[in-house]
DNA sequence: GTCTATATAACGATAGAC
DNA sequence: GTCTATCGTTATATAGAC
């Protein structure tokens, strides 16, 4: 229960003024049941992505969702709790880190690597994480995720497996390898990295990522 | 000649409309001549290092500096155009790079971090490339600065140390490594790394700068 | 739930007096 | 060079009909 979902800095704990499910059913989902909530949700991930929030109308969401400028209110409020929402680390990262961890001492940063690639190259897991690492340098909120991704899920995935001095800075410097990269394989889009496989970078990373697992001297 | 300066889209050849200096003095500087220009540029970037581009309004730029909102447009026309003029890699850095690489083999590594530390810690220096880094996600123009400080400044600086197989990707990488340094450092603050000297971080990543310079395996 | 219409505010930018 | 006044646009958000 560390976070798949976001740490805003309201929780909104029951949002008594939006129609959630307007009812339940025992037999599960009503046919032809609202979709457009999602849809929505979806589309302003999809719009924040590309252009962050700030250059992204509420307008513009309602258009790439197909529907009106009013409904994108009507179920979120205000742009800022839409922004709240689309802001997610999906659930299958903390998965596939602890997966890689799980395994075998060698190679163990090259896993590392290779997992933190693999969800990101899941299209349909980048947007939200794209939102996430577009705005974190603008919006509080998506720097508290991008926090929680690092101290959370790879200090969760790792903190059994490292050890030594300065195990809290070691641990934050694997997540700043793995932020870096995304930043410059997918944002900034700096030179030979966009187009690096993931073994190559796995290849070159992964011993970075041992290094820090298991320094080799204090000082040389 | 690389690129002390940005690399902005329009290189705004001779600005005529623009006042620069209105006459010119043999001896030097007029006594008592203008700095409100420069005292716009100082609060642009103040203002768009702390909030981003987006969240600056030109009113907020003037009232920083302290002038009126039309003089902003007087000097620098637009907005756009005043954040060009305020995205900048300061000089020092690649001099700092260039004589950091300039010493001796062992230790390098650690010296480029020490450097790019010492040129971010310069309260001076601190606001055009706070502006740069904060802006890089969401503007163009400030990611084309970020990705000529790796190609160029780094580049120039380590381009005649590397040798071997990928050096280009190497090279990104090791771009990759300060980016991100500065970004868990002083943007996103992700936690003991705001706190480490410049020393522990320098102990910590100088031996990854090393082992992009000089990789110990293709594969293991 | 979905749409039309609109209130309200802030923005970038300009014109023109001094 | 500096300021006053304002134009035109666009944004978020809401009220209310259907």
């Amino acid at each position: 229960m560390t976070f798949p979902r976001s740490t805003p800095p309201e929780p909104q704990p029951h949002l008594p003024e939006t129609p959630h499910p307007p009812q339940r059913h025992p037999g599960g989902r009503r046919p032809g049941e609202n979709r457009t909530r999602e849809q929505i949700l979806d589309a302003a991930r999809e719009c924040f992505a590309e252009r962050g929030y700030d250059a992204t109308s509420v307008r513009r969401i309602a258009e790439t969702a197909g529907v009106d400028q009013a409904l994108v209110h009507h179920f979120y409020g205000t742009k800022e709790k839409l922004f709240l929402n689309a802001l997610e680390i999906p659930m299958r990262m903390p998965e596939a880190l602890a997966e890689a961890a799980a395994g075998d001492r060698a190679g163990l940063g090259s896993r590392i690597v290779l997992a933190h690639l693999r969800v990101w190259e899941d299209a349909s897991a980048r947007p939200a994480m794209m939102t996430t690492l577009r705005s974190a340098a603008t919006h509080r909120s998506a720097a508290a995720v991008l926090r929680d991704y690092a101290t959370g899920t790879i200090r969760e995935a790792l903190g059994k497996v490292i050890t030594g001095e300065d195990a809290e800075l070691r641990i934050a410097l694997i997540a700043t390898t793995l932020i870096g990269l995304s930043l410059t394989r997918y944002l900034v889009r700096l030179d030979p990295v966009p187009e690096a496989s993931p073994q190559e970078l796995a290849a070159r990373l992964g011993p970075v990522i041992d290094l820090h697992l298991d320094p080799a001297d204090p000082a040389a």
